[in-house]
DNA sequence: TACCGTCGCTAATGCGTATTATCGGATGGT
DNA sequence: ACCATCCGATAATACGCATTAGCGACGGTA
């Protein structure tokens, strides 16, 4: 079933039907109530629907919105990452009535996803969100001098990238005043092998929050591997009373190796985790720590890359760079250090 | 960068390049070896990547295949049931090369997404696979008239429909022999309020299983909205000796209800669930249970929708219709009645 | 020399839609 | 009576690719 076809039913000329569709009124163009009606009427009859690739040929957007996952997007392991984010693209496509392309089809090469290969697809969407830890610099660099329209979730500091993002650093920073306003002076910082910008920038707000308390001590120190019983030595070596933990997955082992080595927490030892846990509810522990709003920077990620598609003139840097506030949990992890408890 | 930017920079025709890019070797559009690779190589230096709505539109396969779930996919109250589906179906799209197309804009009535509206992108896919506990049969019933690829995940009754299900009727019929084989004589089935496939191939199964065991009784009842006390009134009068719960939403519920009146389970009531917990993990108590293979599930349903997708022919109503044995999770919900016990 | 088959490539065409240029007729003003 | 507008609709074209028919060159055979 074709615009000719209906056309032919209808006694009309294609160009008709194709005017009727998308409700074309202009000076050229223009369609008696009469005509439209009779053509609608075949239309409903026949419940035609234009073929997409058809319209996307003729050089219309097609309301479809790419998403590349630098991982599988739903296996078990990623499940927390990638599923609120979803929720959230999902949610907000429904609501401006995209439909999703997800590229699953891309070649893994070291355990990630490439997005440009052999018969991809991105030109058949109408732009596309970036989904990843960390994501290629090249990749970025190749899509915006492309002119292709995409949007990045998380912050990225290659230029002419746009994204939303999470504001790691003041919400670390803010981290780091609450603690040395319950009286905390060690502090340990414990990085996880990666140097995305996300980690970047809560190491960055961290700094900012230590800088200018002279009588403050911190150190960092880097889990690489799987070395995380040599990281609690250097932990005890150090003496910390407040640990900032920048992965979340290493929260329970850390609790764990705090347990055994009878360290109370937080009574001898506040733990801060900048991050969600693994799973909501399955810990039992529930910790101080930084709550991105997953579902939000998805749901900002498809109405900020949809104002791309849908504007012809350039858009202002800044709108293109989106921060989104970090939620606080509270928690049961992050108590006055011990002396402090007892001098009041 | 289209194919005939190609052509003039390598100084052959637009039908050479795309001769050279699908690799056709026929009778008909030979190219020496020489040529092809001076075009290979100005596809390699320019990245072109061949327009897919213009090879969709001009007869070809896109290697896209659509996804269509009657709710949204990824909210939480309903995680547990697609994503383990689709997994399934993202690991089996990869393997083959295709992208997936989630048909996200489809406008929703009462609560559920409709398939057919004006603009839908089912053509844009090679065919499409649905997701839902129930379907609507007007919905099968298009689909297939229409001679559109598709592949239902769950049995369907509907004529024509291809589906990968779940043989609900052996495995719950298996079920019921276990548990009149551990002495239980009286049998109580919660129904939940559908008339979906799936839940009536458990009744089929329930009811074989009983069948011919005079001295075993039982009833149904339906869980009408959520009168689950009502349910348990009904469960005290009947005075069974195991339930079998249709729906795993009522698991923990019904737990909570026995043990407030004093019951232990399985002490003084077996338990069996002929389905998935909502949160494996959350829950404390390890339902014996039926476990549908739900990553099988959406890889099996990918592999078929391909396969009646590249077959020109045909394919037998016996391929086009499989059905994947359960899981059997044994769990410390199912013992042998106290009587019988006591017999011991 | 005439004929035929094969090789290597290209011109032409169609897929279904959106858009532009154009066209015949009606209407209105001078 | 004539020109200018405006109205309602259509023919023609482009989008980028895949496919079919066919063309010129070349070599072998009769």
């Amino acid at each position: 079933m074709t615009q000719r076809r209906i056309a032919e039913l209808a006694g009309v000329s294609q160009t008709t039907v194709s005017l009727v569709l998308n409700n074309r009124v202009n000076a050229t163009g223009r369609i008696a109530k009469e005509t439209r009606d009779r053509v609608m009427e075949v239309i409903r009859a026949t419940t035609y629907v234009a073929d997409p690739a058809a319209r996307r040929l003729a050089g219309g957007e097609n309301q479809i919105l790419g998403v590349f996952t630098y991982e599988a997007a739903f296996p078990h392991e990623t499940v927390d990452f990638y599923t609120p984010l979803l929720t959230g693209i999902e949610s907000a496509a429904e609501t401006m009535g995209c439909d999703l392309l997800m590229f699953t089809s891309a070649p893994v090469v070291n355990g990630r996803r490439q997005i440009f290969h052999q018969n991809n697809r991105l030109a058949f969407a109408d732009g596309c969100i970036l989904l990843g830890l960390e994501m290629d610099t090249e990749d970025l660099r190749r899509l915006v001098v492309g002119g292709y329209s995409f949007v990045a979730i998380g912050r990225r500091s290659t230029p002419g990238v746009p994204y939303v993002g999470v504001d790691y650093v003041s919400s670390t920073k803010e981290l780091v005043r609450r603690a040395l306003q319950l009286g905390h002076r060690r502090f340990f910082y414990l990085e996880r092998d990666s140097r995305g910008e996300s980690v970047l920038d809560r190491r960055a707000g961290f700094r900012e929050g230590v800088a200018g308390f002279r009588n403050a001590q911190h150190t960092f120190y880097t889990v690489s591997g799987k070395g995380l019983s040599e990281a609690w030595k250097a932990i005890i070596a150090f003496g910390p009373t407040v640990l900032f933990l920048e992965s979340e997955d290493h929260s329970a082992a850390l609790l764990k190796l705090a347990a055994e080595a009878g360290y109370s927490v937080p009574g001898d030892l506040s733990i801060i985790v900048l991050g969600d846990p693994p799973r909501s509810g399955t810990t039992d522990i529930d910790f101080t720590r930084l709550s991105a709003p997953r579902e939000d920077l998805g749901a900002g990620a498809v109405k900020l890359l949809t104002k791309i598609i849908a504007s012809k003139e350039r858009i202002p840097d800044s709108e293109l760079r989106v921060l989104l506030n970090c939620r606080f949990v509270p928690g049961s992890t992050l108590a006055a250090p011990k002396n402090e408890r007892a001098a009041q």
